[in-house]
DNA sequence: GCGACAG
DNA sequence: ATCTTGTCGC
């Protein structure tokens, strides 16, 4: 199945210009007596400016767990839900997690680009697969990430001397468009404000 | 058989 | 991802 997504998803730039708004997506989880329930959280923002525009959070039972590989499984369905409760669907969405840069070319940010038809960008705090070479220290640089000979993604520094995030295409955005992007998104911190705050707010007490 | 392994 | 205390650097 995630051979038949990869199949479909587009590694060109297909996205509004200009990008008005961006979305972040992340969940997280809490046992609640017997069963861990999971919360996903979506922040919609000004992709200029990166102002707040609104927020929102569902809560569900979890129902699959975590494997590598397939991420999508646990989290896309309490993603969709989240994303789906803001009052607008935006112009672009970040996913904490992989993009390509996954064994069968699927990670989550592409199977919920497709399944949203939506531009999305992969933006990781670690490696699934692949290699590559350390970044340059300072922020901006990157090596490209490998499978072989077919690049994947980009070890991106998105802050000097912070260890790097790894990018790579969801869906509809070419990888130099997502490492433009996540620099924009990241102005400040090593994580783009998008799924910085969805982060954030998947945590958050309720 | 062993090690790696998004969140 | 979650749990948990101190520690290091800007």
């Amino acid at each position: 199945m995630q051979r038949h997504v990869a199949a479909a998803v587009e590694r060109e730039d297909r996205l509004p210009e200009p990008i008005r708004t961006v979305a972040g997506i992340d969940v997280s989880y809490g046992a609640r007596g017997r069963a861990t329930r999971a919360r996903g959280a979506a922040v919609l923002l000004d992709a200029q400016t990166l102002e707040v525009l609104d927020q929102a959070t569902v809560e569900c039972a979890t129902t699959f767990p975590y494997i590598p590989g397939l991420l999508t499984f646990r989290e896309a369905p309490v993603a969709i839900t989240a994303l789906e409760a803001l009052s607008a669907r935006p112009d672009l969405i970040v996913c904490d997690g992989q993009g390509i840069a996954h064994p069968r070319r699927c990670g989550v940010a592409s199977h919920l680009g497709l399944a949203l038809d939506l531009p999305s960008i992969g933006a990781a705090k670690s490696r699934l697969t692949g290699f590559c070479d350390e970044p340059g220290l300072a922020r901006g640089s990157c090596s490209p990430l490998l499978d072989n000979t077919e690049v994947i993604g980009a070890c991106l520094r998105t802050r000097t001397g912070v260890a790097p995030m790894w990018i790579s295409i969801g869906h509809r955005v070419s990888l130099a468009s997502a490492i433009r992007l996540v620099l924009q998104f990241a102005p400040r911190f090593r994580m783009p404000e998008p799924t910085r705050l969805a982060d954030r707010l998947s945590k958050a007490r309720a």
